[in-house]
DNA sequence: CTTTTTTAGTTTAGCTACTATACTATAATG
DNA sequence: CATTATAGTATAGTAGCTAAACTAAAAAAG
């Protein structure tokens, strides 16, 4: 109740906090990991087939809206893919620009492995927070994602 | 009360909320911003200051540890930060290996730039989170950076 | 003392992951 | 149609790392 709408006095090490998930976040950025039949993949990787996985058919423009890279950056690393074998183009049925990314069942196969990652890892974090704890953080994770969407601008 | 130690059934988003997050703080940090006189800085130099501001006559070695970068990354941007005059190596005086850095005038008025913003950005949260939830957050933040670590490993 | 090993930092080649810019091809608009 | 907008690609250049080989000084072992 009280001591609401001030500044940071009480907060000083919050800032530091941030600081320090920033390095690990930037450490788990650039190291490749072990997809199973799909082999070594770096994290954008990854990240691509997570997002073409959620998103059957996805345009390639709509993938660099999603992850917030340009059209050119997409489009090497879905060749990349696709040397890979992970990742199919085809061509968009209603306009011949376009084209539509699907996955292999090799890519399917990498995708199902990171989702499961991700489950082990929230069942991690579920262990040493409570619901409640959870339910404040997922509300913070979201108002500091989006300050810092504001601040990216 | 209820519902502790259990599988991540009822949270099936946070998994999504924290890609969104990763996805904004690596957009955040491949963006360089103008730090006063010191000019335009990018993410890592600017963290590299601030680490050497805030533990003033650090070693090359203590800053990659810190950094969690290898010493020959360190040793890269602190050549370039030199060259920009933000920071000084002066060489330690009890072992004659090794190396001591400290800010220069520019190197401390960008340091000063950049806690003014990290104060912006915490005054920012803080209007529109409650103390109690900062620390909720603060708490889950460390958790999850302590998970991360030891998935980094 | 020397010799050997460890530690502090540097250098260099090579990689990932981007951007910006210029481009080609198709679609939509006047 | 001619023009303009949109979808995607190609390419050159950059930041920011790593790994490995190196130099020099300190510490440990003999």
């Amino acid at each position: 109740m009280m001591n609401h709408h001030k500044d940071n006095k009480g907060n000083p090490k919050i800032s530091h906090t941030i600081g320090s998930l920033i390095i690990q976040l930037q450490r788990m950025e650039r190291n490749p990991r072990s997809f199973g039949q799909a082999g070594t993949l770096t994290p954008s990787e990854i990240h691509t087939v997570d997002a073409i996985g959620l998103g059957d058919g996805i345009r390639m423009g709509q993938l660099a809206k999603r992850l917030e890279v340009t059209k050119g950056a997409v489009t090497q690393l879905v060749s990349r893919l696709e040397k890979k074998h992970l990742v199919e183009r085809t061509r968009h049925p209603d306009d011949s620009r376009a084209i539509q990314l699907t996955l292999t069942e090799k890519g399917r196969e990498a995708f199902q492995i990171h989702e499961q990652r991700h489950h082990e890892f929230q069942n991690k974090l579920l262990e040493e927070l409570s619901p409640e704890e959870i339910a404040v953080f997922e509300k913070c994770v979201h108002t500091f994602t989006n300050v810092l969407k504001e601040h990216n601008t």
